[in-house]
DNA sequence: ACCCTGACTTCATTATTTCTACTCAGCATG
DNA sequence: CATGCTGAGTAGAAATAATGAAGTCAGGGT
């Protein structure tokens, strides 16, 4: 069953959210995606069959993540390149969030020679935290998910 | 395909998450297990259907997400409940970062009635950010995600 | 003009998810 | 104490999606 034939889970944006990033292969695309890769090529690196690969591009760039460029690299013939889009960049923190996961939950068990991180661009690391209204961090057991009834008349 | 056939993709804390949380309806069962929903029936209500709850349940708990725990009830039979363990209740930034994310570019068409947020428990509204080691707040356009090789010799 | 290369598509096979019917434990009833 | 009722949880067939290999197509080199 699609989750979202019920509307209950219509109306979560987690379960919205999933539609999209939930399909398999996407988050892995999105993550070579900030790597830098564009070409359909690369992204097959990662093990996707090519039958999947181009299903999930086309789907990713229906939905806005990716933007599908033509390009042409002298004496070859024109290509599509597949570059992040606002939508796409905006993923980083579900990548982020789901590092911090793994590298705690989920650690190397053995032959651990790389560990993902994220930076800022000058190398200093960051992490994800929760922040109230004036910045100050709350610790993660202080905080809690609420769906909240939205007036009809007046929800901005 | 599994990704993780691939070592590249076993070294990434994103693809060993996503062979846990990746699985449909594991997020939405967790988003349930958030709200305090712990029993069979209650989870059933998302829409999964019982045979893929059976082993969804199960993989978490094997996975140490969720703790089951008999109770019984008086007048009825013992049953099992799920209760978020320590590594499902750290799933929550992975929520949030959904929510976050599905708000913003998958906002609900009409009937839009129901908004999801993070908050303290006072009910105060949070997000997510990026920071730093001092916890200043960080652009997420100055975030990167950065593969780090780590020194073969002393990992353990 | 013809073959070669590599991006991308199509299709039969295979793995997952789903649906339906079933089992089983405990209580209420007689 | 046997019987039937209720609902949690389970085990197999049908539908759906992912896979892998073969095929298509555009350009360049010879």
């Amino acid at each position: 069953m699609d989750p979202l034939s019920l509307p209950a889970n219509q109306s979560c944006p987690i379960a919205r959210s999933l539609a999209v990033l939930g399909q398999k292969w996407n988050l892995l695309l999105l993550r070579e995606a900030f790597f830098g890769r564009t070409k359909y090529a690369e992204f097959q690196r990662i093990g996707v069959p090519s039958g999947t690969l181009g299903a999930r591009l086309d789907a990713l760039v229906d939905a806005g993540l990716l933007e599908r460029r033509a390009y042409q690299e002298k004496g070859e013939r024109t290509r599509d390149e597949y570059v992040l889009a606002e939508a796409g960049r905006d993923v980083m923190p579900v990548l982020a969030a789901l590092i911090q996961w793994g590298e705690t939950h989920l650690p190397k068990e053995r032959g651990a020679d790389v560990t993902y991180t994220t930076t800022t661009i000058e190398g200093s690391p960051v992490r994800l935290e929760f922040v109230d209204d004036r910045g100050t961090a709350v610790s993660r057991d202080a905080v809690i998910i609420a769906r909240q009834a939205r007036t009809a008349t007046a929800s901005g």
